[in-house]
RNA sequence: GCGCGGUUAGCUCAGUUGGUAGAGCGCUCGAUUUACACUCGAGUGGUCGCAGGUUCGAGUCCUGCACCGCGCACCA
């Protein structure tokens, strides 16, 4: 008998949610239930990915059905050919982009974070969150997704937390956390710094005026920082200007009498305006390099609004742009205005996320992971083979990375995120410098010497902290007596305690060079001398130790037990992102751990190549000694079908689901694989998916036929089989060895066409067609001979089809006689 | 500026190691008591961006150029 649903159409939408059910109340996606039956490898090799966890904070769109396309069809391919397949699944809170998109909700509301406290914005956004990830987690069963549900993981799960603060303790400990007073990005809208993958530069017209700075004339966008200009630079090697390199400049500025000393440096293009630079170092990364190179002071002049601070006279308490036109309007009447280029084009940097919200460098300080110890090891496992990736050329693309990258600054001033495991003794922004000499619990004087930035900034009178030369341990605090500049050249051998005692000039650089690699160190590099007395007991304001736990610490371990105050940040999501291969799999001692890290393939698109692959691998390695996954699998992204970006306001979205509802997972599913070539983008019309869904119907149709061709009975022993369908036979056993190589090539695509077409125009377009006159002919050993034939192909053909269109497949499978276990747990039918 | 891709049929794209140019959609003509009209058959349509080179043979390998896209770094 042919099952009565067989001959019905074929209905997706209605098939879809029962087939899912099925194979989830089975337990197969949980890799410990894989059954051991026969000719499967007894499911003991393990196969793992790890889901890239969704952002919990809205609908799936069509770039994640690829994702769970392209990974549901791994998963089930090496399920069936008898692995322990572990598909991991999670969510991410995201951070600041969950914050932004509640905070878009708020303000439709006419609410704002400013006005909630820290904790009811937290427990509204985490209410927020886990209602979208209910949500999240139906549409991923929707589009078929067979992953373990029971090992899902959520980015804010406690033992996560609990791993992320394990290595971020680690880092810190192994000098590679540091909390350092650096230029970051500064959003003024949303009070927060920025890492530096998480800004873009967008091309924007402003005007570039030509301002009298003494005897110079000074080319600039930013006239409003001219307050804190710390120095004028020009090219070592413009004629024009070497009379006054070295020498100080002094004229009558807007808000009283300005003194600039001239500085050269390789930096200025002479080509550019006027050849001349001001030199702004707490507003401008590039001066902030400059001023490193030249021992000048960062004077910061604006605020975290963005308004113009205390330093800056009558400006004080506008923003940015509106003390530009002031100040511009000034230098006009006074003269010191020669002129103003309109038509200037130059690049701003914004926030990837908002491009009105334009970023204002700041120096502040903040967390930053040292890139090159952690990128070098990251290179090194690509290098050698240990993580591969497909396609190849991504990889270049991820070596030129990790050369031009800087350290990663890892605190964000947001609430919704993990909080950073950091206890201040007393102000978190208490200043501190490196220690000359031995500890002694008694008050004495001393001298420090000591090049590096961060210290600057100090006032004879200050109270600072002293820590030892690793940054970590606070000795207790001081007062500075006296500030004196001076170079390593000048140094007295004596006054580098800091540093040891040296014998030589030449130790004494070497020692300076082996304390900071990245810096190019001679006897012109300056120092400063400070002069202090030290009490180790002296605590106006707490100690200024930093404590980095596990667990909150009680009370401060180095001075006599003040009280901590925890770090008031969070960390960048992408850092505790950068850990899910091995905190999802509970490292180091869970058995989930031991099986399956380090995971299989980490599939996913290009557009975080640097955000997250590169982190997990950089902090796999560093925290586990293996690299998190052996294949990388990167795909682009999902164009409309004249290949522009899908966006709301353009109108061009397509939903998955809705195709789903539509034509069916299964179509959608195999229009995304289906002329999808690994790493580059793809173009997807509705046409495509309804194409796909006549492809499904069709095998609906081959079953209906071989089914009728049976009688609906499965052939009970195999008859002799005729010279022609001997060659059916082998010709599709041919087609599978070549579609099984395809998959374990990634070359997904590829083997998905040939399924289709072998299906199609081969099977159902020829052999079927061909058979017909047998079936109905008088020749019953020939008439045995072909049912077998279509029967095993069409076996077969379901088996093989079945990661790329698992519903259909199913569904049929069920209707198949004899046919009691799923489809997805059968032996894969090629070698 | 540095780096990485792309350029193949009207449109969107395949083409794994060099061996007679492919698919889907579209278009034209035809078929029909059919497993399937969500069908079948036939056909239309390409000097594979340009110029050289290697080779018996190049869409595929090498060199140069052009255009498009992306990433990084950016001139104040």
């Amino acid at each position: 008998m042919i099952p009565e649903a067989l001959l019905k159409p074929y209905d997706p939408a209605q098939n879809e949610e029962g087939v899912y059910a099925r194979w989830e109340k089975s337990g197969f996606f949980n890799p410990d239930n894989l059954p051991a039956q026969a000719g499967l490898k007894g499911a003991e090799e393990p196969f793992t990915i790890i889901m890239p966890p969704p952002n919990a904070n809205g609908s799936l769109h069509v770039g994640h059905a690829l994702f769970v396309t392209l990974q549901d069809l791994l998963i089930r391919f090496k399920r069936m050919r008898g692995f322990k397949a572990l598909w991991l699944p999670g969510a991410d809170h995201a951070g600041f982009e969950t914050q932004l998109v509640y905070e878009k909700k708020l303000e439709k509301e006419g609410r704002s974070r400013f006005k909630m406290t820290r904790d009811e914005f937290y427990a509204e956004t985490l209410a927020f969150t886990m209602e979208n990830k209910k949500h999240m987690e139906k549409e991923l069963r929707r589009l078929g997704a067979s992953c373990d549900w029971s090992r899902e993981q959520f980015t804010l799960d406690p033992h996560i937390i609990k791993t992320v603060y394990g290595t971020f303790k680690q880092l810190y400990e192994d000098g590679l956390a540091y909390r350092g007073v650096r230029p970051v990005n500064w959003s003024t809208k949303y009070q927060t710094s920025l890492s530096d993958l998480e800004t873009k530069t967008i091309e924007r017209n402003d005007p570039l005026y030509y301002m009298k700075y003494g005897p110079f004339t000074i080319a600039t966008v930013r006239p409003e920082t001219k307050f804190g200009d710390t120095a004028v630079a020009v090219n070592p090697n413009d004629s024009r200007y070497q009379n006054y390199i070295g020498k100080t400049i002094e004229y009558e500025g807007l808000i009283g009498k300005v003194k600039l000393q001239v500085v050269a440096d390789e930096y200025v293009d002479p080509a550019f305006g006027t050849g001349v630079v001001k030199i702004t170092p707490a507003h401008d990364k590039n001066d902030f390099e400059v001023a490193k190179r030249h021992g000048l002071p960062a004077v910061e002049v604006i605020d975290k609004f963005g308004k113009l601070n205390e330093r800056c006279g009558k400006y004080a308490g506008m923003k940015v742009m509106e003390a530009r036109a002031a100040v511009v309007a000034d230098l006009r009447t006074r003269g010191m205005l020669e002129k103003v280029d309109e038509a200037y084009t130059h690049n701003v940097l914004v926030n990837y996320k908002n491009e009105n919200d334009v970023l204002e460098p700041r120096i502040m300080p903040q967390w930053f992971v040292k890139m090159r110890p952690l990128a070098d090891k990251a290179r090194e496992a690509v290098e050698s083979g240990r993580i591969r990736f497909f396609p190849d050329f991504q990889k270049k693309i991820f070596f030129h990375w990790l050369e031009t990258m800087e350290d990663w600054n890892i605190s964000r001033q947001i609430a919704w995120g993990i909080a950073i495991p950091a206890w201040f003794c007393g102000n978190p922004n208490s200043r501190r410098m490196g220690f000359a000499g031995e500890v002694v619990p008694q008050v004495f004087k001393g001298k420090v010497a000591t090049w590096r930035l961060r210290d600057h900034g100090f006032s004879v009178g200050d109270v600072v902290a002293f820590e030892d030369s690793s940054a970590r341990k606070i000795f207790g605090s001081g007062k500075i007596l006296a500030i004196k500049k001076t170079t390593v050249g000048e140094m007295n051998l004596q006054d580098a305690k800091h540093y040891k005692t040296y014998n030589t000039r030449e130790e004494l650089i070497a020692a300076f060079k082996k304390h900071n690699p990245d810096r190019v160190v001679n006897a012109d590099t300056p120092v400063w001398s400070y002069e202090y007395e030290f009490n180790p007991t002296l605590s106006k304001d707490g100690c200024g130790m930093i404590v980095v736990a596990t667990d909150t610490p009680a009370l401060c371990p180095s001075c006599s037990g003040s009280a901590l105050t925890q770090d008031p940040d969070t960390f960048d999501t992408w850092f505790s992102s950068g850990q899910w291969p091995f905190a999802t799999l509970k490292y180091p001692d869970n058995s989930d751990f031991k099986t399956f890290y380090p995971t299989s393939v980490m599939e996913t698109g290009y557009d975080i190549l640097f955000f997250w692959v590169m982190r997990m691998i950089m902090l796999g390695l560093y925290r586990t000694g293996e690299v998190p996954f052996r294949d990388v699998y990167l795909h682009g992204l999902v164009r409309d079908a004249q290949r522009q970006k899908m966006s709301k306001s353009k109108g061009n979205v397509i939903s998955p689901l809705a195709m789903c509802e539509k034509y069916g997972t299964d179509a959608l599913r195999l229009a995304l694989i289906m002329g999808n070539t690994p790493g580059m983008d793809m173009a997807l019309s509705e046409d495509k998916i309804r194409a796909q869904k006549h492809f499904a119907n069709k095998l609906w149709n081959i079953a209906r036929f071989v089914l009728t061709a049976v009688d609906g009975e499965k052939p009970s022993k195999k008859p002799a089989i005729l010279p022609q369908h001997q060659e059916y036979l082998d010709e599709f056993s041919a087609t599978l060895v070549d579609i099984t190589k395809d998959l374990e090539a990634y070359r997904l695509h590829l083997a998905a066409e040939k399924l289709y077409h072998y299906a199609w125009s081969r099977f159902a377009d020829v052999i079927l067609e061909e058979s017909k006159p047998t079936l109905k002919g008088e020749d019953p050993a020939a008439k045995a001979s072909i049912q077998w034939t279509l029967y095993i192909i069409l076996e077969d053909l379901l088996k093989a089809l079945h990661p790329f269109a698992p519903f259909v497949s199913e569904e049929i499978w069920s209707l198949m006689p004899e046919h009691r276990g799923l489809l997805m747990v059968e032996k894969w039918p090629a070698q």
